[in-house]
RNA sequence: GGAGAGGUUCCCAAGCGGCCAAAGGGGGCGGGCUGUAAACCCGCUGGUUCUCGCCUUCGGAGGUUCGAAUCCUCCCCUCUCCA
């Protein structure tokens, strides 16, 4: 076991902050020394069940303490997503079913041991001891923070300022949260700084439970692949890490030269040393940007996928965008005709390159559309039975089939 | 319970009787430029076999009018203040 100094370096790096830097030295030299591993926590909301790489700066943490041979806890709030988590939005979520809260936990394990080791993680649901409280147990709850603490949290704050409505429920959210570290009895608590907050709430209920505070570890979000807004499905600017290989290379090689070095800081395997060997090689021109994203898609796309299939992905990239060429496979459309021939706006929107026939028109107009590698630009125009090549902007491809 | 303010196209946000398929911004899409990027520039952005016409859209249901997103009635939802 690495000495707790050791220890607290690599637990660092990445981090944006520490609540406190010098309680986790202490648990960790406490923890040395009796040898009784600490126990991380780091909750998941199992309304989306696919893991992105957003998700995965936080599971990569947790794998590092892990490694370092402490307990790590991942935890599924499917008592909240039972309920429907209705933070942020004004339109409430679907509650989910308790079957689905179970599959979507079930692909959530079996992408989060795409990184933790399965055999030293300890994976549970807050269901099972909020399930069994009773009425009283939860509203002394509430009687512990007041609504003026609540209003300090920033979106409760903004949306209370902007006239947006605020349900009581969410209210209990941070309390449900902070309840699980003293249920769990947690030494240290991982999350993003937007969830300093529900984070902190952990800390003021465990002292109101007699428990010893839990360390705050706060992560970074990653933006996603916009650049802007943190990676997430509902802005669609993320990489899940069970897409196929060559998306996810396809997407980190688009992102912009500046993301990709927060990308290298979080996601990266590379050391320190060599990170900043790369940005110092940016800056004088001695790299060149390109080579540097390639070695980041590929690092990543390997992680989840394994060698063969990044090198595969790598070709394949390569080939589409460097050398104007065809992807392996492409989504083969098949039509079977009435008429002699099929109006070629028709056809866009029934193989599902276009949402209508008047989106399908607007992108020939602008010349986005080739057929057999000739742009198009009559929209009148109409096709017979055979086979045909369609390309639609840059990336999407169809082959279709005219019967 | 009472009094006000609001609900507009994917999002924000103008419009307040015809010139409104509805300004502007964002996002998205297409083109240019490039390193396939980013930034930047240009264009498009309800549907419909044709830029005409027609159809559907401005919280919901009715009504007034030659004509309504715009006026009236009732209802639903949100916010604020008072109790």
């Amino acid at each position: 076991m690495l000495t707790p100094h050791k220890q607290l370096e690599i637990i660092k790096r990445g981090v944006t902050e520490v609540i406190f830097e010098k309680e986790l030295l202490a648990k960790l030299e406490k923890s040395f020394k009796s040898k009784i591993p600490l126990k991380i926590k780091a909750g998941f909301d199992p309304t989306a069940p696919d893991i992105h790489l957003g998700h995965t700066v936080l599971i990569e943490k947790l794998r590092q303490f892990q490694e370092l041979g402490h307990e790590v806890i991942f935890l599924i709030g499917d008592f909240t997503g039972m309920i429907g988590d209705p933070t942020g939005r004004s339109e409430t979520r679907k509650p989910l079913t308790k079957e689905d809260v179970l599959k979507n936990a079930e692909t959530y394990k079996e992408q989060v041991f795409k990184i933790l080791n399965p055999e030293k993680t300890i994976v549970c649901f807050n269901s099972q001891w909020f399930e069994n409280m009773t009425a009283l147990e939860i509203v002394r709850l509430g009687a512990l923070e007041t609504v003026a603490r609540m209003l300090e949290r920033d979106d409760f704050k903004k949306r209370f300022t902007n006239q947006q409505p605020i349900s009581i429920l969410e209210f209990y959210y941070p309390l449900f949260q902070g309840y699980d570290s003293v249920h769990l009895k947690a030494d240290v608590e991982l999350g993003g700084t937007d969830q300093r907050f529900n984070l902190l709430m952990g800390r003021s209920l465990q002292k109101a439970f007699g428990q010893e505070e839990q360390i705050i570890i706060m992560l970074p979000l990653l933006e996603g692949i916009d650049g802007v807004h943190k990676m997430s499905k509902s802005y669609g600017n993320y990489i899940g890490i069970s897409e196929a290989p060559k998306d996810i290379y396809g997407k980190l090689m688009s992102i912009s030269d500046e993301l990709m070095l927060k990308y290298y800081e979080l996601l990266s395997h590379i050391s320190n040393e060599e990170l900043a060997q790369i940005k110092s090689g940016i800056r004088d021109g001695s790299i060149h940007p390109k080579k540097v994203k390639e070695n980041l898609a590929f690092e990543i796309t390997e992680r989840y996928w394994g060698h063969e299939n990044a090198i595969q992905a790598k070709a394949e990239f390569d080939r589409i965008f460097t050398a104007g060429g065809l992807p392996d496979e492409m989504p083969e459309f098949i039509i079977t005709l009435e008429n002699e021939t099929l109006w070629i706006a028709q056809a866009l929107k029934d193989s599902g390159i276009c949402q209508s026939t008047s989106e399908a028109q607007r992108l020939i107009k602008q010349g986005g559309l080739t057929i057999n590698n000739t742009k198009i630009t009559e929209t009148n125009l109409k096709l017979s039975r055979g086979d045909y090549l369609l390309k639609a902007g840059k990336r999407r491809f169809v082959r279709l089939i005219i019967r």
